[in-house]
DNA sequence: AACCGTAATGCATGAGGGAATATAACGCAA
DNA sequence: TTGCGTTATATTCCCTCATGCATTACGGTT
């Protein structure tokens, strides 16, 4: 090494590592959060809520309580569902639904590089 | 109104809003979080566990384990405790202990900041 | 008209985590 | 030596929440 320049900390593995959770609040409480905006994924892929639930080893109830619940709080449905008919019927994402899950992804995405930059602050 | 400026949004309470949760990370899980920082505080100002513990409504033994884990992950112990004695005994907090105090609301004031900040870049 | 798979909804069950309770160990004071 | 309040720890209770199961409504297909 040149110079006599200080190393850098050996930070191998830091000890210590900040993580957190972001969630959109709306009217009655959680709006969206990672797992709702899975589970809203899941349903543009699968066509229904039940074979959503399924996918990923949820409960149907609970399922349609959390679509149930970010329906109420959106100004327009994130999902459109239909009883009967051919299949059954089935559930399908509307735009708004599309733009819900971008906005959560978009603030996701900026928050882990927010949380990887104040880790490397911590000073324990 | 002057010459038809576009009026600002009329975001009286805005339909949505960021929120989010942070806590340190330990070799163990969490670390320390708003709820054991609260906790360290408490055994400053109380000078024991159980005191600590009744002030906040929270069951002595819950507050135990979490003064535990904290030290567990420490490198040196948040907080000293002795036991027996004139009083019982008690439990102080370390210099180390105010340090996580002092790294933990650093973390977390910064945070809010950016949750209000990226609250109002939400669009829906 | 009968069938089918989904949405919708109520009720009972089960798992996890904190609270409540009960003891024991400890060490200074009286 | 006895008393006291705290730390330390196990056991039991309870509350919450998700799951599981049952049932009904629905509406195209056949």
């Amino acid at each position: 090494m040149h110079y006599g320049f200080p190393m850098n900390k050996p930070t191998a593995t830091p000890r210590y590592q900040l993580r957190g959770r972001i969630w959109i609040e709306g009217p009655e409480g959680t709006f969206v959060g990672y797992g709702r905006v899975i589970l809203l994924e899941r349903i543009r892929e699968h066509g229904s809520i039940t074979a959503a639930a399924k996918s990923m080893d949820m409960s149907y109830r609970h399922a349609w309580k959390l679509v149930d619940s970010m329906n109420r709080q959106s100004r327009t449905p994130v999902v459109s569902k239909s009883t009967g008919g051919r299949g059954g019927g089935g559930t399908q994402l509307t735009p708004a639904g599309e733009q819900v899950i971008a906005a959560f992804w978009a603030a996701y995405e900026d928050f882990q590089g927010y949380l990887d930059a104040q880790s490397n602050k911590l000073d324990l």
